[in-house]
DNA sequence: CCGTTTTCTTATCTTATGTTAACGTTTCAA
DNA sequence: TTGAAACGTTAACATAAGATAAGAAAACGG
């Protein structure tokens, strides 16, 4: 199990979403366990079915699929945020993605099992799983509307001036690219343009 | 109040994601009402926040969004499908989207405060909302990664080879073409490059 | 039924992007 | 410390997409 602070620094993060009782908390407690990953070690990996969801406690990581041989990157997490190869998770389907850890990491782990029969348990978990839901759903429409309405160039502009911008610290700049769905020598043209103005 | 027939259909299509106990059902029945949309009028609009859900009963819809003046067509609706401003409903901001009949239609609604207050009353509700906002995700990552991954033609023929198929049927093509993120112009020329193939 | 509007295609021109390759720099591991 | 790999930029070329305009066909409304 993991350590005390750990685990109130999850709490404090998860009720970002919804308010639990100790009751409701305790729980999970039991079921979390950390876990440590090397730089280039994968949290998810491609064809397998995703079992567990993370919490970041120290590191980044990026999430690609593969098309054609070729990685395309299309996430990134960071610290104190919640990370899993969600649509396996809750399709049951093996993943399409992986996510390895840029740097070395540190995880907050619990299955997807778990997480259903915390649902089951507790209304107020069953809802902490609908806000969720309902914040990666927003998330995901507004990328989309900006992939759809914005080109490269305003994506990439929208992104350093976004609180995202950390995004762009330490992390290379090919996978910025796949990130805004233009290749590395596009973003480097556009940055080159940028700068220009 | 709606006539019985339609509000079993409507039980069907929801069942889809749970299963309902009568008590369960019985609580939204008194609060469901068929309306009617003539071609062109709105359901949702631009910088009114959203109020209703609705079940479409008949008929073709569009989302789209404004940018520099002009519409961008997102997303379509059919029959005995769910239809709203979801992000409006979930944030409680103005809606950054309207919704349009393309045809006369025949929507079910109910408005957000009810299925709210349903959430509030009923485990098998909220699970129902979780669900609803997995299965929106769940579309909203597909069409994410093909916007990131795939080429305009890559999408054109994997629309037309997809069960959603029927979006091409009655729809300009015009909206196709925001949908897929390109414009009418590009998309004749790839239907056309695809006709020589 | 007719005239207007919408829709789709085609053509022309401009521009941005993809592809490939080369080069210098940095990072990393042995 | 050193050699290899990864990274970012730049250049050259081919291609596809955007913008605009024009024209034909279809849909629509009065």
């Amino acid at each position: 199990m993991a350590a005390t602070e750990t685990i109130n620094l999850f709490r404090q993060n998860l009720q970002r979403f919804v308010v639990f009782s100790d009751e409701d908390w305790d729980l999970i407690i039991p079921r979390l366990e950390e876990k440590k990953l090397k730089k280039n070690q994968l949290f998810a990996q491609e064809g397998k079915k995703a079992k567990e969801i993370a919490f970041v406690l120290e590191g980044n990581l990026r999430q690609f699929y593969i098309k054609d041989g070729e990685e395309k990157t299309t996430y990134f997490y960071f610290e104190n945020h919640l990370m899993s190869s969600y649509i396996s998770c809750i399709t049951g389907h093996p993943s399409q993605l992986s996510i390895e850890a840029l740097t070395g990491s540190r995880l907050l782990i619990f299955t997807y099992t778990v997480l259903q029969s915390l649902y089951a348990q507790s209304k107020q978990w069953e809802k902490f799983g609908r806000l969720i839901a309902e914040y990666i759903s927003f998330g995901l429409e507004e990328r989309m509307v900006g992939l759809l309405m914005l080109s490269p160039e305003e994506r990439y502009y929208q992104l350093i001036q976004s609180n995202k911008q950390k995004i762009l610290e330490r992390i290379p700049q090919h996978y910025i690219a796949n990130y805004l769905g233009i290749t590395p020598v596009s973003l480097s043209r556009i940055r080159n343009r940028l700068l220009k103005k």
